[in-house]
DNA sequence: AGACTGTGATACCCGCCAGGTATCTGTCGT
DNA sequence: ACGACAGATACCTGGCGGGTATCACAGTCT
């Protein structure tokens, strides 16, 4: 019933994610063989077969779809252990926040003024990071604390403190026709054929079938709704990164998008909760109105 | 920027909670020296001291501490992925529930009925464990799914649904004077000169101070109960494991209990689901009533 | 069909490092 | 001052993780 190393689950995560022994130990820096041997010691030790070869490819088993999720979260585990640790020993250490590029941009900047009057604050960094990324960010000790956004955001394993409450505005090519409304209805901006929405990668890195563009960052989003590629809808409070060619018109039905902060219920550093107070005290103060 | 390995977090765990090298090695099964050469590594390798050997002993230093806390999640997280893996493979795998030996008695039953009645329900393994393990176990992957009490167990960290919220009652023997009451008070029960507050281990398993025995699991508390030696404060759905010769009297103004089911939220099994979808079905067609 | 290709498995060797034993150093008791 | 104790150092050894070469097998092309 011994332990399994570190090592093992980064050979099998290689492996399971690039379902081909020689692209994976490639990956990892080692030989073929090794990596063979490695995996088929872990399947005995755990008594289970976790890839089925058969001709032409991997495959993983059912239990080898547990280890990989298992071993994913364990491995930022201690990725987290590591990172944290170093950090505390840094005597200057500041307070990494993590937030999607882009976003809740008023509130942040509201925020770290109220961090830092705070008596005795801590140096807040801030980690900006691609959409969907800060959980990951929490959970490996690149961040202590992150703004999320629910329902949008995995919010599962975190305490949490909602912080402000917003709608949603589809963002339109200056001269479409449906930028001249007052308002919009998901119906309507999801039945526009010219601006299909743009899709995003599932937690697995697949795609949803559809007619819109594939994106994965902000950036390429960005790039798409600048050449009117596609139609976007987003918080009222992210209207800040717009291009000056579009507008922004409220799409009445789409669900409100709560702001929250979020950080590891591990750890119960005096300076996350520092800041934590200072967001609870930002919220009592009134919400940030979004320019413009 | 290489991994720890668990190895190396074991170690640290064993010589962090026994502060003596030697009995540390002693525990792991090793020599004495290559734990210390193990240790100096991980400091090296991290860039900060972890242990303070003075004069006469080690201390954890502040960025022992963190590693303490992180690598025991990590560790947990570890023994997970195999646990769990090796449940995924066996086809006859139970879900396994862990609940406090003494607890929710009545509800428990009703649970496992309505979740036994569920179209293509999986069978459920009871598993029960000393007060405050629930969470340890549902992190290292010894069971799925647990019964908790808000406010007396750790959720953090956990998905949660309530089930039932009750009152605490005070348990008497028979022949105490307040045993005749009708109802008590917080203020009166904590100040019984002859029946102190039995105290309960810390998270980090010390004691606090005060004049009750101390008690760390629910065995001894009961047979101290039976001696008349202490008295107790516990939700009314538990007086199922009062003596006979005990009486439980309502503690109006103590905090009402919240019964709870937890699981973690890594894996997204459908077994998990059915009975958390259970368990709200069976909040919403009435709670049980405790017998007695 | 037969040679070719691309894949994971096997065979075998080597060097490193985890672990063992013996010993040293420093610090408390008394 | 001396013994007892605890952690550090020195040094050796064996197992195992990693490398190269090769096999075995299935699909594919001419």
């Amino acid at each position: 019933m011994d332990d399994l190393e570190t090592r093992e689950l980064r050979y099998f995560v290689a492996v399971a994610e690039e379902l081909h022994f020689g692209r994976a130990a490639d990956r990892l820096g080692i030989a073929q063989p090794p990596l063979s041997r490695a995996i088929r010691g872990l399947e005995r030790r755990l008594g289970v077969r976790l890839l089925d070869r058969d001709r032409r490819g991997v495959a993983l088993t059912e239990a080898g779809g547990v280890l990989l999720r298992e071993a994913r979260t364990a491995l930022d585990a201690v990725a987290a252990a590591a990172r944290r640790t170093r950090r505390a020993g840094d005597p200057r250490r500041p307070l990494v926040l993590v937030t999607k590029a882009g976003a809740s941009h008023e509130l942040l900047r509201r925020l770290l003024d109220t961090a830092a009057s705070e008596p005795g604050a801590a140096p807040v960094e801030v980690l900006l990071c691609e959409v969907g990324e800060q959980a990951r960010r929490l959970r490996d000790g690149h961040a202590d604390v992150a703004l999320m956004h629910r329902p949008f955001d995995d919010l599962a394993g975190f305490d949490t403190e909602d912080l402000c409450v917003e709608g949603q505005v589809a963002l339109l090519p200056a001269g479409h026709p449906l930028a001249a409304r007052d308002q919009l209805t998901l119906a309507e901006v999801s039945d526009v054929p010219d601006l299909p929405l743009a899709r995003w990668p599932r937690l697995d890195g697949s795609y949803p079938d559809g007619p819109g563009p594939e994106v994965r960052t902000q950036s390429q989003l960005a790039q798409l709704v600048a050449l009117g590629r596609t139609l976007l809808v987003i918080p009222a409070s992210s209207r800040a990164w717009q291009w000056p060619d579009h507008v922004a018109v409220p799409v009445v039905d789409a669900p409100d998008v709560t702001t929250v902060i979020a950080w590891p219920p591990t750890g119960h550093s005096p300076a996350v909760a520092s800041l934590v107070r200072a967001a609870a005290r930002l919220r009592e103060t009134g919400l940030p109105v979004p320019a413009g």
